[in-house]
DNA sequence: TATGAATGAGAGTTCATTCAT
DNA sequence: CATGAATGAACTCTCATTCAT
């Protein structure tokens, strides 16, 4: 009848981002994969060809949003040198730029986190650890030679990442759909600005001499 | 039969205990009504006599979390004087000790906004607004009269907002059941200490002089 | 609209009754709870209300089958004093009588049996090994004893047993709805004479002197 | 890529083969096609490149199996001679033989018959109807002449048929795997033996003289 | 020959809710 | 006040089958 939105073959793709997007805007048991085969023009069951289930659309955004995070953080961290506040600042520019990059999927995976199955979980809690643990590195040896002043580095340490997280939940790229509708200064921001912005703040948290 | 778990007359507040308890466990949609009704110690029917449904079981619980936290940045803001300082610490104070007293409700409020009732929502969101404003005029406010240094108030606000809410997340209130299990420091950290660390940090976020 | 083919309260039974026929009809594979619910004359929630699920529903009838059986061969040898042939007929007609009784359910106990889940099957399994220990016992004591001449033992029980488990495959009881129908010559047959004929046919079967 | 399990164009016999298992372990509604086609190693396209479908599977297998006790039936009576001994015994020999060499699928025929298709199965009744009186005439015949003294000739057929139909479930063929875990000892019995010890029940059934 | 992709119907089960008492 | 009984809609998932290549 109608023209099929979906080419043939490609329906594994379709699928994964129809689950992203009903994930994004109801939640993980708010969505029925009913509505998932929908929005990505396909049948209930062409959905199941091409994915074992409604768990495994969740625990693979997840697990590769996660994956591509740690990527980022080692790749800034190994350009980074040696100076504390270098090295902080490759971690923001990291998250900030995964944050914005992944603005869904990095929403997806903190807020339905509880929802992987335990087994994943319980791996993916692994990166986690190891991802809190860069960021305490780092502020730790930044206190310990002198670079940064504050007093609580686990409250400053949590601060940053809070503050990092939080973008995707405001920020809107850069060449929106609707440019005029203005009411919002930010709306827009170039991404390395938005880097330097989150730098400085990060800096001033952790007291940066 | 068996011993009534829940005392004659005092339905309501179980069932009001056992739905935030699920809801925060599980999220609304993970939520059932009968686990509700269940950890409740009362039957379904019990539930329909007391609430009028799963949504209002929410409503209330967002409405009277988020009412109180605009009770709390009243008064603090009503005794706080004139000092842009000394008003954003009372605002950082006020949102520290709503998500430490209120920390299930006001995490449950924060991921299941989305879930309210679009006319609940609606009448909400004026709320979060106004509460968005009072910290811009904060902040406006003391760049203004060059209290604060910062350059981009918007995002400093944001990142003091972001930083206190995450609180939350991770606080153990002080007396926990395991003083001994001490392998982490900030557990049971006294509310005014958390206030006092969080306050500073605000300060540094917006370059106070 | 119709009078309610089910008065209230009295699903469970309607429920049960309709799952022995569906069972019997179509097999455990073959049914599905929907058509059971229909015939039951309830909603499909209303067999949620008075059983856990499909398996429950045949694991009941198959287990109270059972043990109705083995009360009956209890029951049955408890009378029968020593004399080998006085046991065997005892354990004869404790067969038929349940066979012809449980007609339906001793039926879907022999061709559902391998869709017990495995931990009822288990425990089953040992009350039907049981039970050929009682046939076995018997044969192999009336033998010992010259009572018996048949040089099988083994065969030879397993032939009876075979026999009395089939009269369920055939056997229609004494007041059919269709009297005139008289082309099958042992329709109506009464119990009492078919336990005679099949003793019979077991003295023979073990030779029996 | 991996070695095909099936040579090439042996597809037809490998399905039909699977289709034999799965029938048996699970029976016909508890088997599904794309289980079957995994067993036969092939694709499930594959397995509707050779058959029909599902019901096909099933009714080959029946029919097939059927025809040949038929045509065993035929033969047997053929050069018995006219003794109702010689012609019952001929009866229980073919009977005995199908029923081993072809135990899994007169089991599947037992107990899948009212899975057939309607049409197919009014056929294969006729069939049946033609076996039950071939057993009956015997029978019949044996009382007539004096040469079987039992009183009550259907239930004497139907004994001695459940009795040989009964074999295979519990027959295990002459050469196990296991020689040695000897604790039934009836297993391994060679089918001459079988057929003579089951010609002896079925005379002594008769009380032939 | 043989395949991977896709489908509609139906499976068992759970949901929030209402009714009769 | 409170209950057990009952419901219809929706859920995730599997079914036998067909299509396009």
């Amino acid at each position: 009848m109608s023209s099929p939105a979906v080419p043939r073959g490609s329906g594994r793709d379709a699928i994964t981002r129809a689950a992203r997007e009903s994930f994004a805007e109801r939640g993980y048991h708010g969505s029925s994969i009913r509505d998932i085969a929908a929005r990505a023009g396909l049948s209930l069951s062409a959905l199941y060809h091409w994915h074992s289930g409604k768990q495994e659309l969740l625990t693979a955004l997840i697990e590769e949003s996660t994956a591509e995070y740690f990527r980022r953080c080692d790749e800034a961290l190994r350009t980074a040198g040696d100076d504390p506040a270098a090295r902080l600042g490759a971690l923001v520019r990291a998250t900030v730029e995964y944050r914005v990059s992944r603005q869904v999927e990095s929403t997806i995976a903190a807020s339905e986190w509880r929802n992987l199955d335990p087994a994943d979980r319980e791996r993916l809690d692994g990166l986690r650890a190891a991802a809190s643990r860069l960021w305490a590195d780092i502020v730790a040896d930044g206190v310990a030679r002198g670079a940064f002043a504050c007093e609580h580095p686990d409250d400053a340490r949590r601060a940053i990442v809070a503050a990092c997280n939080a973008i995707a939940h405001w920020y809107e790229p850069e060449q929106g759909y609707e440019p005029d509708q203005g009411d919002e200064p930010d709306r827009g921001l170039a991404v390395p600005d938005l880097v330097d912005r989150y730098t400085a703040i990060a800096l001033r948290v952790v007291d940066c001499r």
